[in-house]
RNA sequence: GCCGGCGUAGCUCAGCUGGUAGAGCAACUGUCUUGUAAACAGUAGGUCGCGGGUUCGAAUCCCGCCGCCGGCUCCA
């Protein structure tokens, strides 16, 4: 994502290293041809049309002559050029020549339409042997980068101005920062990421697998991996009832021609798996999203009154979607996602409330899982034609939204223009402890579907209108969330969410096995979930294998405890306790598990 | 779907320019019976992703497919 001049103090640093980055590519490919090179976070890139694809060993050279650049201290200069003369100037580059229509046409790099379209300078920044074209600003010389403390990181294909039927050019990324040890201090972010890595992590306390006898973007959940999802819908389907929704259930496999009353046929078929046909008149397809059951449930249930809604109906059923295999990721992206999804039907003077309502549900879960940094991006209509044409609703809808927003002392940002066709929607972002944003909630308003699909209600004066629905997760999808928590615990789930609580290690499994295994027995009566380590390995062994596996509770058997009916305690977090009866135990570890902490 | 990289025992990985595979951990067996992060020894384990091709000979070279990884696009 790109980021901004005045906010971003990295921004003349990586922009130059992006400049100095591309004399050094036309250094080696003089007939290369360049696009952009903007900053992004925690780096830079540059997008190049080359005649061969880039090898990691290119990215050395590349690296090896921006050094020479950079000791060569060149001035970066600034000079406005008239449309003609940054045409000949730049004849052949056919990407510079695009983007300088485009400027004369008030758009950005990105093929953007600007704010105001009038007033279009365009200039080019200088230094050493490289012009391009450019609005900086950028540093005084290259000189001031740095040349320990950048890193060209990875090459990649990207699409010219994002668009897949446009030229493939291949994109380098870089980082770039003040002094070494920011670099470095980056590069052990990025490993940390690594080692957080929820499908390593996955593996290594065996949660999940894909396998290609299943498919790709299919997981399958072990035991210990299924208890997490169990845990986690029970606790989600637990709020939810509390907060006064209902939960409902409508299968996998729907219709196809329900889809054509939706819309979804015409909008997404793409992204649904092919039809299964029992004969010309029976096309099934499997669910790709529950709102068009829910709302034949609410049709076949017969009349309603305004004063039955709203209706908030819950499901936690696995959609399946026909991702493109390019996209598929461990379980941030699959094809087959459990989304704790609910749609409430209401009038429209309550969607401040319901919207509201959900607001509250949503936060308390999210705290619940210790994201506690998050923000809302308000997605509002904007001046395109896309949107379906009803000011009033739009109007009504917006206003609520925000209404309920501002009570509920929710800061968010307005995205106009970034609402779906049916209706505005709040996003909830949230940053996991690495300070990656992760869009989980989602509240969303529809007016067309329902009236789509012929849904009504009576109102007070007797006439039937079109009830307004709202979409809404909360968690988004299981699979998804469970790689983002595992991602933000790093493994090392709350007590209450850990899918093994406590194991009992006896010291030697002659001695010890027999009042192991009682306690293991009395530990699970009292409904923890509890494994016993009666392996011949040695303690220490044991202890450590526990650690890996992130065992909050590890309970210690030897002769002194076997005398006096304990558990000594060591946690996860490598503190002894020490020894306490078996009860004192199962009491502490339920007071924790009912706090959720 | 597109661009690039990768695919060797359950896991992590080695195997140079072609001569039919190797380590550590895990598993299994035995010895040891242990006090807060790895006892010692031995055994077994691989169609080198799949299918073609080149070659006297392919894990190694070529082609196709599948999957994974990094991006792009997409993401109701």
């Amino acid at each position: 994502m790109p980021v901004k001049p005045d906010t971003d103090p990295y921004y003349r640093l990586r922009h130059s290293a992006a400049h100095v980055m591309a004399q050094a590519v036309l250094e080696i490919f003089p007939e290369g041809k360049i696009a952009i090179g903007p900053p992004i976070e925690d780096g830079f890139y540059y997008d190049f049309d080359l005649p061969r694809p880039l090898t990691p060993d290119d990215l050395k050279e590349i690296e090896q002559r921006m050094r020479r650049i950079i000791a060569g201290r060149h001035p970066f200069v600034h000079r406005v050029v008239d449309p003609d003369e940054a045409r000949s100037l730049f004849r052949d580059q056919p990407y510079k020549l695009e983007l300088i229509e485009g400027l004369l046409h008030g758009q950005d790099e990105y093929g953007e339409q600007g704010e105001s379209g009038a007033g279009t300078v365009i200039s080019t920044y200088r230094h050493d042997t490289f012009e391009d074209l450019c609005r900086g600003p950028h540093l005084e010389h290259t000189g001031q980068i740095p040349p320990d403390a950048f890193k060209l990181m990875s090459v990649a294909g990207a699409y010219w101005r994002g668009d897949s039927n446009r030229p493939m050019l291949q994109r380098i990324y870089g980082t770039a920062w003040n002094s070494k040890e920011e670099l470095d201090a980056y590069l052990h972010r990025l490993e940390e990421a690594k080692r957080r890595d929820h499908r390593r992590i996955g593996k290594e306390l065996g949660l999940f697998y894909f396998s290609d006898d299943i498919g790709p973007g299919l997981p399958l959940f072990t035991p210990k991996g299924e208890m997490l999802r169990h845990l986690m819908e029970s606790y989600v389907r637990e709020v939810q009832t509390r907060y006064g929704y209902q939960h409902v259930w409508t299968g996998h496999i729907v219709r196809e021609t329900l889809y054509k009353k939706s819309g979804h046929y015409e909008a997404y078929r793409e992204n649904m798996f092919p039809p299964m046909v029992e004969d010309e008149d029976h096309v099934y397809r499997l669910k790709p999203m529950n709102c068009p059951s829910h709302m034949t449930l609410y049709k076949e249930m017969g009349i309603h009154s305004y004063r039955d809604l709203p209706l908030r109906f819950a499901e936690f059923a696995t959609l399946y979607r026909y991702e493109d295999r390019g996209t598929l990721t461990g379980l941030t992206r699959v094809r087959a996602l459990t989304q704790d999804d609910c749609h409430i039907f209401c009038r429209p003077d309550q969607i401040e409330e319901e919207f509201g309502l959900a607001l509250r549900l949503i936060r308390e879960v999210l705290e619940t899982y210790r994201f506690t940094d998050y923000r809302v991006r308000l997605s509002l209509r904007g001046a395109g034609g896309k949107y379906i044409a009803d000011d009033e609703a739009w109007d009504l809808a917006e206003n609520a939204l925000r209404a309920a927003l501002d009570h509920y002392g929710v800061e968010y940002e307005e995205a106009p223009g970034e609402a779906a066709i049916y209706g505005p929607k709040a996003d909830f972002l949230a940053r996991d402890v690495l300070g990656r944003e992760w869009q989980l909630s989602t509240i969303q308003v529809d007016f067309i579907q329902p009236r789509r699909l012929g849904l009504e209600y009576i109102a007070e004066d007797g006439q039937p209108r079109t009830p307004v629905v709202l979409h809404r997760a909360v968690t988004g999808s299981t699979e998804r969330f469970l790689g983002v928590l595992i991602e933000h615990y790093a493994g090392a789930f709350p007590l209450w969410l850990a899918p093994v609580q406590a194991i009992v290690i006896p010291i030697s499994d002659e001695r010890h096995s027999a009042y192991a295994t009682e306690v293991g027995r009395q530990l699970t009566a009292a409904g923890l979930r509890v494994e016993v380590n009666l392996s011949k390995d040695r303690m220490q062994a044991k202890i450590r294998q526990a650690q890996l596996q992130k065992i909050p509770y590890m309970l210690i058997i030897g002769d002194r405890e076997q005398h006096t009916g304990a558990v000594a305690v060591r946690t996860r977090s490598g503190e002894d306790l020490g020894a306490m009866p078996v009860a004192a135990f199962i009491e502490r570890a339920r007071a924790e598990i009912k706090a959720k902490a």
